[in-house]
DNA sequence: CTTATGTGTCATCGC
DNA sequence: ACGCGATGACACATA
């Protein structure tokens, strides 16, 4: 994004009017005056002349239209550089606002007192990294009471896409009424991580990504954006920033981590973020999570609202795009996101949320299930950049992978239980011829014993020709093929054996 | 805090 | 050569 005006293509534009307190009385008025609003009016309803009135009224902030054409050419603002904005409060500038200016209850006391016309075109030159802004941002600023927020959090940002009647108060891209009513209204009500939540990817896209897709969007704004950078598309290109980006994530990390961080980490930081980024800089939803979810904590002050730092460059260097693009890896990063991530988005897989923010026509499951002719055909049909024919195909063959990830554990583990089965069977089958064997065994045995009885109770009724018993130790009984039973002296057997053997091997 | 389990993803291989 | 499925390995989430 470039600096610029509010609105692209439509006929009013808008700067903002600040009204800081003097001292704390006069902020307790202005706040005051807030919580008359939201007592009074349905912010949510209100238009953005509505809006406009109330505020002017009650001092603090004010969103003034300036009647005057845009040319159309202008670039559109974004969310982000509307925060920018809103957050770029300089030590000791009077043009900055904050979003203490913004948010009733979140004003410092050491902020200047004077009231200030910030047109959005002055504004911009700020610079500061939303990230940093959003850090910085006094934690009281949004927190309401523990419960009370609104069942329909979202609802304003369903805003953004509906179709107004009136153009001139329906910013396209931009639609401040549906983002001041947030601000207005929903904010008491709104924890800082709410007010994170809500400012999310949704956002980014509805707002800055509405028309990457045909007016040649920057890759990396979206890799930026999620900054998902595992992939092999477009998304992600180099992976030897991954270490470094994995410091620079636990940098971000530790200026939340401890209130006395901030100041001293949050420098290399900013300069780190910011350059390299064109115009709009996508805050990373990493970092948005590890300072909203920590806002609450409430070590978030005016103080480290003075380190704010400004004149960043925004000039995108052609490297960049590589080591911004991949500056994470997503793994590290989920848990993050998804505390980052709205309820809506929070559900969606990775390839969702870069699929609707490359506005990829297609849902996943059409991308991965449909046959490689209807693919290839299907990609040819439309008019596709580089980048989002690179993420389908990516999701195409994660998405084939996740399934035969699946398929393949499926069968593994069909594998192991039929193994398990079968080991059970053959432990089953092995314990029956175990039986089996004994019992054959056993009566094996009775066999031999009732023959070794029947032998010996033959030999003891057996005499020779002086009538002397015959001893069995010199004698066999031996039975012929006609069933006779013969008395053979052994030595008789055994030299017949021999003889026998002897056949048998000649043979 | 550790461990087991489930899941997504990537790299690689073979068809 | 290319696409695709299968699978091991890894990292992460979760119970």
């Amino acid at each position: 994004m470039q600096s610029g005006k509010l609105s692209k293509g439509r006929n009013c534009i808008y700067s903002i009017e600040v009204a800081q307190p003097t001292h704390p009385g006069e902020r307790q008025k202005i706040q005051n005056s807030h919580h008359d609003i939201e007592e009074t009016h349905d912010i949510e309803r209100l238009t953005l002349s509505d809006f406009e009135t109330e505020l002017q009224q009650s001092g603090s902030v004010v969103l003034v239209k300036e009647e005057r054409s845009l040319n159309g050419t202008e670039t559109a603002f974004s969310l982000e550089d509307l925060f920018q904005m809103l957050s770029s409060q300089p030590e000791n500038s009077l043009e900055g606002i904050s979003l203490g200016n913004i948010f009733p209850g979140s004003i410092s006391d050491g902020m200047n007192s004077s009231t200030h016309n910030v047109n959005f075109s002055q504004a911009v030159s700020h610079d500061v990294n939303l990230h940093e802004a959003m850090l910085l941002c006094p934690d009281n600023t949004f927190r309401g009471e523990p419960g009370a927020r609104t069942s329909q959090p979202q609802e304003p940002f369903l805003q953004l896409n509906s179709p107004t009647a009136n153009p001139e108060q329906t910013l396209p891209g931009t639609n401040l009424t549906g983002f001041l009513p947030l601000v207005g209204n929903q904010m008491r009500n709104l924890t800082s991580q709410d007010l994170l939540c809500d400012l999310d990817i949704n956002i980014f896209d509805e707002i800055n990504l509405m028309s990457l897709a045909t007016e040649g969007f920057d890759p990396m704004e979206v890799s930026q954006l999620f900054e998902e950078p595992d992939s092999d598309s477009g998304l992600s290109l180099n992976s030897s920033h991954n270490s470094t980006s994995v410091t620079k994530s636990n940098s971000s990390r530790s200026v939340c981590e401890g209130a006395t961080g901030c100041s001293s980490d949050l420098e290399p930081l900013s300069h780190r973020d910011l350059e390299g980024a064109v115009g709009g800089y996508y805050p990373e939803p990493s970092k948005l999570c590890h300072m909203d979810h920590r806002s609450d904590t409430g070590f978030l002050g005016d103080v480290a609202f003075q380190h704010i730092y400004h004149n960043h460059t925004y000039h995108l260097q052609p490297s960049a795009l590589d080591s911004t693009s991949r500056s994470f890896s997503w793994h590290g990063k989920s848990q993050k996101i998804s505390e980052y991530l709205n309820d809506t988005d929070r559900n969606l897989s990775r390839d969702e949320r870069r699929a609707k923010a490359l506005h990829i026509p297609f849902s996943i499951d059409e991308i991965v299930r449909m046959p490689v002719d209807s693919f290839n055909n299907m990609l040819s049909r439309h008019y596709l950049t580089d980048l989002q024919v690179s993420l389908i195909r990516d999701i195409r063959r994660r998405g084939k992978n996740k399934v035969a990830a699946q398929n393949c554990r499926k069968r593994k583990l069909d594998i192991i239980l039929n193994l398990e089965d079968d080991l059970c069977n053959l432990q089953a089958k092995k314990e029956i011829l175990k039986r089996e064997r004994a019992q054959y065994n056993k009566a094996i045995n009775t066999m031999r014993q009732k023959l070794h009885d029947l032998y010996h109770d033959i030999f003891s009724r057996l005499r020779d020709d002086d009538g002397r018993p015959v001893n069995p130790n010199q004698y066999v009984l031996q039975c012929s093929q006609d069933g006779s039973v013969l008395i053979v002296p052994k030595e008789l057997v055994s030299s017949g054996h021999k003889k026998e053997n002897r056949k048998g091997k000649r043979k």
